[in-house]
DNA sequence: TGCGAATCTGCAATTCGTGCAGATTGGCGG
DNA sequence: CCGCCAATCTGCACGAATTGCAGATTCGCA
């Protein structure tokens, strides 16, 4: 998602208000990378502007994803939002739930096998295991673990070259 | 998911009872191919037995689900049921929500970028787009369509060679 | 500065499941 | 075939995550 300053253009733009709340949520999503959930956006405004409403953060939250500001996960539990909306997908642990990003590319070189009549727009991909805080510690915490049949692939990973930002 | 009988054994085996209620689930959910919500199976069951409680019904798939009978997916609204458990992946319909199965090879060629410190169990891919019925159709129904960023891939189809089940 | 549409906030209502407790019943032992 | 009792079933309360509402506020243009 663009940043503070562009989405409150943005928002005058369609019309729509700049309220601190607002402002606010930009703020604390701009550059966040935690896909937090309403729940969390919540608790971290909370702090900041003891007022808000949680009820203001979905608002705001399915305003942002209808802009195409925020992408929202649908991963089972609570919503997750994401402000990188370039086109990426997602590595989940299944120990703490958190979420990090993951670029793939050659998707194209994938053998798909019973689309027949379905036209498909595009993929989404989450890979699942432990991430580094919780390799090594025991078992997974929720319930919807149980992945005894899981197929432990093996994914190349590209030549580590220098990044741009 | 095994049989019906093959599940009746199974089930003696745990020491659990093998009710009319588990029976007809068993039927209603073997070859059943459509990822059915609990809803809708409770739908199904409710028909044949009138009597039958839409707590037992997610109590039995709860049960089947933990014994690695059946897959559980979490794509956002109701919580879908999977009696295939080969491994495979799915291509949800953007307009009815539909689920149809999907087998992907060559999965190894994948580049990715971003798991460092991550340790990979397995992967889901869930491909949106409009399943046959709905191609030519209006929009998508559900709010969660907001996909003007999409990435439109291209994905290579094997050979449609003969298939021996 | 004023006004009115857009917002905000608090709370009721929904949707999808899970926790409980009392009434039933499958399945083994007698 | 009979009885027992743990495993189940069913109905309902409860919990989490959202969404619908309505009255009180406030942003932003005139
Ligand atoms: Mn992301
Ligand atoms: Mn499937
Ligand atoms: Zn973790
Ligand atoms: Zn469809």
């Amino acid at each position: 998602m663009r940043n503070p300053a562009e989405l409150t253009s943005a928002f005058r733009a369609r019309g729509l208000k700049v309220t601190p709340q607002r402002q606010l949520l930009f703020r604390l999503l701009h550059g966040n990378t935690a896909h937090p959930s309403a729940d969390a956006l919540y608790a971290l405004a909370h702090a900041e502007m003891p007022g808000i409403s949680l009820r203001t953060v979905y608002q705001t939250l399915t305003d942002l994803a209808a802009m195409g500001e925020l992408d929202s996960l649908s991963l089972g539990g609570a919503t997750r939002f994401d402000p990188n909306t370039d086109p990426h997908h997602h590595a989940q642990c299944s120990r703490c739930g958190a979420l990090h990003d993951v670029y793939v590319e050659q998707l194209g070189c994938l053998e798909v096998r019973g689309l027949d009549g379905f036209t498909p727009n595009g993929a989404t991909i989450v890979f699942s295991g432990l991430c580094a805080a919780c390799t090594g510690l025991g078992a997974p915490r929720a319930a919807a673990a149980a992945s005894e049949h899981a197929p432990v692939e093996q994914f190349s990973t590209p030549t580590p070259k220098e990044q741009s930002p």
